[in-house]
DNA sequence: GTTAACAATGGACCATTGTCAATGGTTTGA
DNA sequence: TCAAACCATTGACAATGGTCCATTGTTAAC
């Protein structure tokens, strides 16, 4: 899962003690090898993503309970992620400004030399 | 300056303590009161936006000392960021995929409630 | 049946980016 | 002149997101 997922098992692992992910007795029951279903991976693509737009891992935590079993909190979540997608919309613009400045100094500088 | 930039005088002497600004002898050489140059101002403000787009302060630091004085290192320069613009497009790709997501997944939320 | 290559666990450790607290000096206004 | 409100310095502390290590178990190839 590591070589396909391109976390490292530490990460992974990082991720399953946080209960971002779950894993499974493997079939083998005479190891304590872990297994995973096939949805894990993913999630660990959404986990990466969701985690480089800035959500930290207990936001994760409180959105993805959300996505696999809607709960009374449906209206919290709303909010939280009315709250989110202003923000990452927030960070595109942030970034593009940004990005502005970087080409602008880029020109700058071959330019000079 | 912490109240003009909305960061916190912590953060600033952090950011001094890094190098990433200089600040100079008050007027006023009896106390050991900081002063501050008014690009300081304008500085802050790119930090701060850099730092949101992920710049580290390390890269921040190579890349404003460009900025300030062109040097022999030029050439690194543009490829640093060349390098840095590559990636900041790469993140704002990713935030607006992201986005997608989240979009859908409020989409159906409000759809289920 | 031994060895190399992999797996699990627990806990220590790490870098980054700040933030806080203790201590002490300065300024200002009443 | 005294207090409230600043400022500086130093060094400790903290949260986040991992990463590493030592130890131990398992599997597979030879």
């Amino acid at each position: 899962m590591a070589r396909r997922s391109g976390l490292s098992r530490d990460t992974i692992r990082f991720y399953e003690r946080n209960g971002l992910i779950g894993s499974t007795e493997g079939p083998d029951r005479t190891n304590s090898y872990r297994d995973y279903h096939e949805a894990v991976f993913d999630r660990l693509q959404m986990i990466d993503e969701a985690q480089k737009a800035g959500f930290t891992i207990s936001e994760l935590l409180f959105f993805l309970r959300q996505i696999e079993g809607p709960s009374p909190e449906d209206l919290d979540v709303e909010e939280f992620l009315d709250q989110k997608i202003r923000e990452v919309e927030a960070n595109i613009e942030r970034a593009k400004r940004f990005l502005k400045t970087l080409r602008a100094t880029r020109q700058a500088l071959s330019g000079t030399s």
